[in-house]
DNA sequence: GCAATTGATGTAATAACATAACATCTGCAA
DNA sequence: TTGCAGATGTTATGTTATTACATCAATTGC
């Protein structure tokens, strides 16, 4: 997916992930976004459908939150899933992929004829800093 | 974890989940229980947490809904990661693991010292009946 | 120029999911 | 019997997401 240019109100959604130090939920960013004209939840929503389709946010589905991918101008998330470590003391978010995991569940689903669409890999724990 | 004996409440819920062709959200259980006398979310999310706990029942993040576990009396979840291929046509589930799924995964965050408490894997897609 | 179309935006209302706070009940142990 | 812990009942509230409808702006074809 090729990122076109974006409209203000995505650029507005974009910019405040990309400054936050990690996952924000629709309403925080909304929160964060009225000084520049926003009232409602869906001029988020509607900003982060795009953002999410263009590849440059990605959705936390267990933390039903936002963040920026941590690969900017990286295509490589067309190749494979993406997964996320979330630390759940500081909110960090590390964002890797590894192509044995996506073989592995890939031949798995393949196996039984199951179509895959959309995969969620979603660990949450603490990280180095907080774990100590 | 060992499974104790179910509460009243805990049962009611846990037999709307094993009867059900598919996940359920706690606000639809909580409409099926409605003739048993349940009156409220919390009646619903209290007997959940505790399924959750005892390992009897899964929450599917992705979707907001729970589901009975696939593999009853089996401890094989205490081993490794548990993934889920969920049907977003008939909402069927399928549910497994692999262990080297979950090496890859545990290998790359002792890697960066994260410290995993719970992962979540959920393919969202079609079963083999709906992509025909 | 000027309709027609398309995509983006604004706004209000509502739906769907989840928890806080507090009272009560029930079984069991000191 | 008293105290405690766990389960339950109830109300209210908090949080996340969508529906419905109106308006606006840029583009296209005439
Ligand atoms: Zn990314
Ligand atoms: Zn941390
Ligand atoms: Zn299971
Ligand atoms: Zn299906």
């Amino acid at each position: 997916m090729t990122t076109p240019q974006l409209t203000k109100n995505q650029s507005l959604v974009f910019d405040v992930l990309e400054k936050a130090e990690g996952p924000l939920s629709a309403y925080t960013i909304l929160d964060k976004l009225r000084d520049h004209g926003f009232r409602a939840p869906l001029q988020v929503y509607r900003a982060l459908e795009k953002l999410l389709e263009y590849g440059v946010v990605h959705r936390l589905e267990s933390i039903n939150s936002f963040v920026a991918c941590a690969h900017p101008g990286d295509n490589c998330h067309s190749h494979g899933i993406v997964a996320f470590a979330i630390c759940e003391s500081c909110g960090q978010v590390m964002e890797f992929h590894d192509h044995e995991v996506d073989h592995r569940l890939m031949g798995w689903v393949r196996g039984q004829k199951f179509k895959p669409e959309k995969t969620t890999i979603e660990i949450r724990g603490l990280c180095e800093a907080c774990a100590a």
